[in-house]
DNA sequence: TGATTATATGATCATACATTCATATATCCG
DNA sequence: CGGATATATGAATGTATGATCATATAATCA
């Protein structure tokens, strides 16, 4: 692996420095795709948020509808109903009508998995 | 488990809906420690951005610089450093240096892993 | 030492986002 | 059908945050 320095001309003209060419390449060559990459982090960023993640964890002991998880909160159902559309609209949780109830639950298993492998990260 | 309803009043004497009371005192039980969910949202939501993302991926293929960062995402070096301390703080990545060069690669093996969960989700 | 390179930090700014309130939809019951 | 309950949606708002520029630190080399 050369550590020699290098300049790369870029398309606009703009230079970049470069120490590691074979490291930029190798990094470009093993890189997912550009829509992959936008979906895991906006799993990750719908994590990421207080709130969402105390619903996921709470789900992870069984299904609970959205008053239940407003109470459990603290938190406006308006504010609750928000947070699980988004992580509806990303697969993490499901829902099921019974009645005017909806209760919602972990959608798979990669779900509780992930939360697990965190936890486990954390706690380290 | 019941499915009555119930109205429990609140220390500030706001009224909260509830329609599963033991589901709710469930979560309550289930729930982690205020401070250890914090450090988990935290974690996710480090890796919930595109930039930061691409950089631990990168990562994984081993040590980076900076400015080999840089030339790789496209953004400024300085961009990079930012989101390269924000990784750091949270041991996401730790950092080598070799005279002037600081080299970044992965803090430990869970990272790497979380990072595969979460791919193994999306692309499920 | 002074110049150059590699990275870090601080300020600024435009954008994204979580929450709430008000309102809308949907289901059940009488 | 009309009223009540459960949830959803839209607007408004304050706050967080990612990117850049300018500047500061740190290390190497002449």
């Amino acid at each position: 692996m050369p550590v020699g320095k290098a300049k790369l001309e870029e398309a606009d003209g703009c230079r970049v420095r470069v120490v590691h060419i074979s490291r930029v390449a190798r990094a470009r060559d093993n890189a997912i795709s550009a829509s992959e990459l936008e979906k895991l982090a906006r799993t990750y960023k719908i994590l990421g948020d207080p709130t969402r993640l105390k619903i996921v964890m709470a789900l992870q002991g069984g299904e609970m509808c959205v008053c239940d998880l407003a109470a459990f909160l603290g938190v406006s159902e308006s504010g609750v109903s928000h947070q699980l559309r988004k992580l509806s609209d990303f697969s993490l949780v499901k829902k099921r009508r019974a009645g005017q109830v909806l209760y919602y639950s972990l959608d798979d298993d990669h779900v509780a998995y992930l939360l697990d492998v965190g936890l486990e990260h954390v706690r380290e």
